[in-house]
DNA sequence: TTGAAAACTGCGTGGTACGCATATTTGCGC
DNA sequence: GCGCAAATATGCGTACCACGCAGTTTTCAA
């Protein structure tokens, strides 16, 4: 399973996703070429191919990554903790960067945050964006349903939750992200994690 | 604003669109091409390629209409009205078939559903319908802010809302659309709305 | 009626996704 | 270590798609 094969795999995807988000941000999306992906990393474009079949999913895998990662911190912590803990603490630590950031970091980092809304904005990237988020959502909610002991399948509660929560998370990140919001994310996201969770009437 | 002019091309718009939800659904969506959509409806190619920039966002076009009228219902709702009453019944409102389908129904009723789902399942498709959703909750939250004051742009409580009710619109749709469920919508998709409106407390 | 703006169209280009055949690398039993 | 089967990487060819550009047709208001 987690044989050296298996792991040059893994690190190759990553390599290429994180090589697509970094020249994209720098260059800007129409500007990369698939080409320019795969010689960054080392292979040939057809390679790339084989990974990722498209521009815009290379560039949201390290997303993906992220939300699933959310998704198994949920499902592998403390069985004991409280529901809502488990999934904040869960959300916190997605934010933090992989390793990979470290390797090959961007290289001109005062316009990364330009580059970044950018990319954001871009509507190819919305789309793939989100379906990442989606897929993140449906692990999330087999987490919840196996930690509350129900059918992950036909069961509406772990659904709902799994759903609100990534809804918390992409209005919280999204308003961190525009200009103008000074509350940190620290702060800002258990404040909406919480909202979902005790309800939203109408104030 | 709504001369000849918008309102012809907006039929075309709305024409090609379902033209191309038509089709996928009965042939599958790698085996319609641009040219069979720009032919069902008697255009040329390059003029499809005027109103949508992909096969994908044309299909996902409908979709984006439907749940845009959402986001208007709830904004033109009685001002009165509570909100969550509001979002319920446009929510319910939006389920309903547009004039587009009678005016030019599917071929063959029976095979519909089965092409329905192959459709839903498309990653590509996947991918726009969900930033159609994205375009519509933006429009929904600036409809909630409206409604009860608040600024739009940097208000948590009107997005989290709007996100809410679209991952409530959401989750009730999938879990009605896969087998084995036999809640209808119209009590389905109120419970979850109440749901996420009361709180998610652990069970 | 008429003229300017908007929409439609054909053509050409660059780029992308992917099937297929082949070469290379990897892992595992011996 | 050794060699073989399976997995992976690559090159090539094809079909398709998005879109810029320029010319033609249609629309609408004065």
């Amino acid at each position: 399973m987690s044989g050296l094969r298996e792991q040059k795999k893994a690190a190759t995807r990553t390599a290429l996703s994180w090589a697509a988000v970094r020249l994209t941000v720098e260059r800007g999306f129409s500007a990369v070429k698939v080409e320019d992906i795969a010689a960054a990393v080392g292979v040939s474009p057809r390679t790339y191919n084989n990974y990722f079949s498209s521009k815009a999913e290379a560039i949201a895998f390290r997303h993906l990554e992220r939300s699933l990662r959310l998704a198994t911190d949920v499902r592998d912590g403390p069985p004991d903790e409280p529901l809502w803990e488990a999934i904040t603490r869960a959300s916190l630590r997605s934010l933090e960067p992989g390793p990979e950031v470290e390797h090959m970091p961007p290289q001109q980092p005062d316009e990364w945050p330009a580059g970044r809304q950018a990319m954001w904005a871009e509507p190819a990237l919305q789309a793939e964006l989100l379906r990442a988020n989606k897929i993140a959502e449906k692990e999330l909610a087999a987490a919840i349903a196996d930690r509350t002991g129900r059918d992950p399948e036909s069961d509406l509660y772990s659904r709902l939750v799994a759903a609100s929560v990534m809804a918390a998370n992409n209005v919280a990140l999204e308003l961190s992200v525009e200009a103008g919001q000074t509350e940190p994310m620290e702060s800002l996201l258990p404040r909406a994690l919480r909202m979902v969770a005790t309800g939203l009437p109408t104030p």
